[in-house]
DNA sequence: TCTATACATCGCCACATAACGAAATATATG
DNA sequence: CATATATTTCGTTATGTGGCGATGTATAGA
């Protein structure tokens, strides 16, 4: 749902979730295997963004879409992406130092 | 997936899936809660359905869509279906007795 | 009313999953 | 080349889920 709004590094994931960064790692390398999200590599930073490919499979489309209206109304996904859209202008290097909503 | 071809009681998913009757009862109960399927009471038995009440909702309805397409092609759910069908036949009253596949 | 059958509920145990910290790997920078 | 930062991998622990048997409830039939 965070990677709605655009694409994000493990360390934004990290500060919007507060989890420990190697629980982020492995979730999102279980979501790629599952072809729900792809990754690219750039400098020390990974973005990861969902898997939007035509050529991904159709239940890789339908899952998202389902977690999508299953979870677009939840209280804490709405709080997440507030959190998100006041940080979406900045520059992912900049965000990576300053931490998320600090 | 069982219940595609048809609405089945306890005891025949029992002997399907070769399960204690209060596990699947339980899973029933847990199906029914999240709106996937329904139930009526005939008798001693109670008859499960998949959800097809234009009411239902489209999270529940794209939930079900989504499992039939993932596992329609798995090779246990092949056989399943084929145990399925060799009894479509019977009373449902005679299958709970005669025990299906049997 | 008593018995048998079908189903549901409860408590317990085994196993799977998710979390963390520590250590390893990769890359930018001094 | 050494250091710092971002990410991944590994091992351990805590929690969640799925399974069963025992028990309780409802209904049909003797």
């Amino acid at each position: 749902m965070a990677l709605r709004t655009g694409e994000l590094c493990v360390c934004q994931i990290v500060e919007l979730l507060q989890l420990a960064h190697s629980t982020v790692s492995k979730h999102m390398s279980i979501l790629k295997q599952a072809g729900l999200v792809e990754s690219r590599k750039k400098g020390r930073w990974v973005y990861y963004r969902l898997n939007n490919d035509p050529g991904r499979s159709f239940l890789a489309e339908q899952a998202l879409n389902w977690v999508c209206e299953a979870t677009s109304n939840d209280p804490v996904i709405l709080d997440d992406l507030k959190i998100l859209n006041e940080n979406v202008r900045l520059d992912p290097d900049a965000l990576c130092k300053s931490k998320i909503g600090k």
